[in-house]
DNA sequence: GTAATTTCGTACCGTTTCGTACATTTTTAT
DNA sequence: ATAAAAATGTACGAAACGGTACGAAATTAC
């Protein structure tokens, strides 16, 4: 009984989907205060009572962004630094592909939802809430990964090699706003982590 | 000759200096886009024109306070990170003295006005600017100190650990806007520091 | 005293903001 | 056909927005 018997008034056209991912690209780019329902209802083409119906009022679209952008950094990004192998190639691989996510291309950058635009609003307590969410996800995820690259290592060292590498990518969404390019951020990525598994022990020089 | 003769018409009674304090304030609490004028005129206690008169137009304003909050940085806790000794202890000093500025007391966080809210509002010109510039000088400083510390270390090496240092510094602005506590963070930096101090080889043990 | 000069806030302007009431369109049910 | 139901955009309203013209207030110059 899935869609055995169609619903019964005016069908809908609209492609929330679609919608969401130009809410997506309108808040990374501008922030949250800097976009009005007006720019939302243009970039989506939806009317704003449209918008409305979909997803509620502007901060209920920008949450909703921000779980739309983690859920592009799980698909797209994540794996990469999951993979087996090497914790020094991971964690680079991690930071090109979030780079490649940042940014849209070399050069100029829409950059990060989460990092670069939610601390302007973290006064909003949802937004906030979600920040948080983003920053100890990334930390425990690094966590992972360092215990399984690590095994011996003590759970002190894992933490503060793991809060590195989430620092790391942090500070990358602020490098990407102020104008740095991506091949100058990939390379940054790939120092970083291969300082990160120094720090840990996992290589034979120093740096 | 330097007030030998008063000046002509009504004199000034604006305090632009401690009204240039409460703008910071309330530019870092908010962001750039969610501060009206209404807000830093009530902050203030200055009219709107007035504000015109002393700062110019919102856009100004804001580049102005990050020039404020900057030279309190300057101040404040850059000479922490120059002080002759360890590198650790300066890092972790320097550290602790930004966050002390991040902080208004140990648990609620006002954050900071270059890391935290100009991000979002990099799409304007001026703003992207001025974040450039406080990134780089961050870099530059930490690549000064380092060099002393460690002068047998290869540039590369060099400005690997600044870009670790810094990146540990912009990371933690948005970790206090996401929450974290300021003891927290002042352990994460005095850790942090002691891994790139580990890095370029200044200590006996890895981490 | 009177004019010139500078500082400052009241009051206003046009635009943009978020949010919604309501009519219109498109479908199914009978 | 006609009614019920659901989706959608036009059009509106009240409030807030950035910015400024202008007059009142306070001082010096003569």
């Amino acid at each position: 009984m899935a869609n055995s018997q169609r619903k019964r008034g005016r069908p809908a056209t609209i492609d929330t989907q679609s919608a969401m991912q130009s809410v997506v690209e309108l808040f990374r780019a501008k922030g949250y205060a800097a976009v009005s329902l007006d720019d939302l209802s243009d970039a989506t083409g939806l009317s704003r009572p449209s918008l409305y119906r979909s997803f509620g009022n502007k901060l209920s679209m920008y949450v909703a962004a921000m779980n739309a952008f983690g859920d592009q950094v799980r698909e797209e990004a994540v794996p990469a630094l999951l993979a087996p192998g090497r914790l020094e190639d991971a964690l680079s691989n991690f930071y090109q592909a979030m780079l490649t996510i940042y940014y849209r291309d070399d050069e100029v950058s829409p950059g990060c939802l989460v990092y670069a635009t939610a601390p302007s609003s973290a006064h909003e307590e949802e937004i906030q809430d979600r920040l948080r969410f983003g920053v100890e996800s990334t930390d425990s995820i690094m966590r992972q990964r360092i215990q399984t690259a690590a095994p011996e290592a003590t759970s002190h060292q894992i933490e503060t090699a793991a809060h590195i590498g989430t620092n790391t990518l942090i500070a990358f969404s602020a490098r990407a706003k102020s104008g740095a390019s991506k091949s100058e951020l990939v390379d940054m990525g790939a120092r970083s982590a291969k300082a990160i598994s120094a720090v840990l022990g996992l290589s034979e020089d120093p740096l």
